[in-house]
RNA sequence: CGGGACAUAGUGUAACGGCUAACAUGCUCGCUUUGGGAGCGAGUGAUUCCCGGUUCGAAUCCGGGUGUCCCGACCA
């Protein structure tokens, strides 16, 4: 019998892994906040995941931030599977880097965050970093040889939005995840991009959004006509997407031309659109040799030629994909984490159970299950609201009644039954599942 | 950046230009209670966003700021 967790698959964080919840210091509110009216952040705020410092500037607490931590887990392990090398790149910037591609200009690009030295040098805070990454990597590429390299970092991008929206989906300092392919030519590059494609869709697959995400054309970037994003299907996204389910295909709709169909090879009598609002949780750029032309990335090929370095950028905003994660798998009482992104797999409570609770929870951490203990001084109606609103994927409950049954109760967040089980059996399960 | 709405204890709300700014919740203490945010009692908690103006008197009216949310434009 399964319980829908599955120890193999969890990642731990290394942050926390188990807790009591006594000991946890957010506490949940009774009530949505009135200065939010999104989903994802009502519902991350009044579980006590993150706090809002101001408009798009959220603090992760520490349920919020474990949340991160395991999508960046999994983006992590799939792109280290195809190469990627992990680096942290600055948040300041210096402007000559910026001003060799023309990107310094503030009529190029309206939302940069610019500060100065005590000297009055200028300086940014990126708002993305083709240019210094590009700059840096003058140092490590200058032969065929070296090639290709794909660089990828979790950063804090800071953009000055004039209008910040939707929770933490759209925010003026938020995470992103980005990656930078350096090729030695287009092939190389285009096998690389046709692969990301499907990384990308084994990530969102473990994150839980598998099923209502897609591979969407849309208009190109500045080196290709066409380029493609991920867009998830929610009411809470801001673009709209025509897809198709059984061929699991999409078209931004903005973009939506017969010219489009025809280039894709696409018969519009084959295809059963259907319209939907949107997220885009990532997407995937060719940018070919307009930075490392500008910036002088060039390498030497076998015939001693210097040639440009054929470049691709392939970028995830992971608070986004958290906020998206949220709109998607929410009720009435709460969020339902997927599995793979859960804070914790099991939400233990502990209802007058004279010490069973914590022999219970005792037993799970040496197990290594992740698990959050309810062991406050709370009344039954408390626990269980406070479960449903925070959404683990599997509660379980040691109270008198239970242990007057056969001694616990386990019940996962997104199934209304739940089951009578025996401490044993209910280890036995959590063993076997490992 | 164009348009709209709103701003009152930690949180959610109420209050006609007029009494010590009210109620709920939270928090503290006591008693009671223990399977879906229980009950009783006693406490705690506010420069009513800021600055200025009108008025005998402003949470309330006016002006200007600032902040937050929403629509549009732009973006992961």
């Amino acid at each position: 019998m399964s319980h829908g967790f599955s120890l193999s698959q969890m990642c731990k964080t290394g942050i926390i892994e188990n807790m009591r919840q006594s000991q946890l210091f957010t506490k949940t509110r009774k009530e949505a906040p009135s200065d939010e009216q999104s989903t994802n952040a009502k519902l991350l705020i009044q579980g006590g995941f993150v706090h809002k410092e101001m408009a798009g500037v959220y603090t992760f607490l520490p349920l919020g931030l474990i949340v991160l931590e395991k999508i960046k887990n999994i983006i992590r392990e799939e792109l280290n599977v195809v190469g990627g090398q992990e680096i942290v790149m600055t948040a300041l910037q210096q402007k000559d880097v910026w001003e060799k591609t023309g990107r310094w200009d503030d009529e190029v690009v309206d939302d940069w965050f610019k500060t100065s030295l005590k000297n009055d040098t200028e300086l940014g805070l990126a708002f993305t970093h083709e240019e210094p990454l590009t700059h840096t990597m003058k140092n490590f590429i200058s032969s065929y040889k070296d090639l290709p390299v794909y660089a990828y970092q979790f950063q804090t991008k800071f953009r000055n939005e004039l209008r910040a929206k939707s929770g933490i989906m759209r925010g003026k300092e938020f995470l992103m995840k980005d990656l930078y392919d350096f090729s030695k030519d287009k092939e190389e590059h285009d096998a690389f991009y046709e692969k990301m494609k499907g990384v990308y869709m084994k990530i969102f697959k473990r994150v839980g959004l598998g099923e209502q995400t897609y591979l969407t054309m849309s208009s190109g970037g500045s080196f290709s006509k066409y380029s493609f994003e991920f867009q998830t299907i929610t009411d809470a996204g801001e673009d709209v997407i025509l897809y198709d389910a059984e061929k699991k295909i999409a078209i931004n709709k903005s973009d939506f031309s017969d010219e489009l169909l025809e280039d894709f090879d696409l018969k519009k009598e084959e295809l059963n659109l259907e319209e939907a609002k949107s997220v885009e949780v990532g997407d995937i750029y060719t940018l070919g040799e307009k930075y490392s032309s500008a910036l002088g990335l060039v390498y030497k090929d076998a015939e001693g030629n210097d040639r440009a370095v054929y470049m691709g950028s392939y970028g995830i905003g992971v608070p986004r994909l958290m906020g998206t994660i949220v709109e998607v798998f929410n009720d009435a009482h709460g969020i339902v984490w997927p599995e793979e992104v859960a804070p914790f797999a099991v939400h233990l409570l502990d209802l007058e159970s004279g010490g069973k609770a914590d022999e219970l929870y005792q037993m799970l951490v040496d197990e290594g299950v992740e698990v959050l203990f309810d062991d406050r001084d709370a009344r039954a109606g408390e626990k269980f609201a406070d479960a449903d609103l925070i959404g683990i994927p599997l509660r379980v409950v040691v109270s008198k009644k239970s242990l007057g049954q056969r001694g616990v109760e386990v019940k996962k967040r997104n199934e209304e039954k739940s089951e009578m089980m025996s401490i044993e059996d209910f280890m036995e399960d959590v063993k076997s599942e490992k």
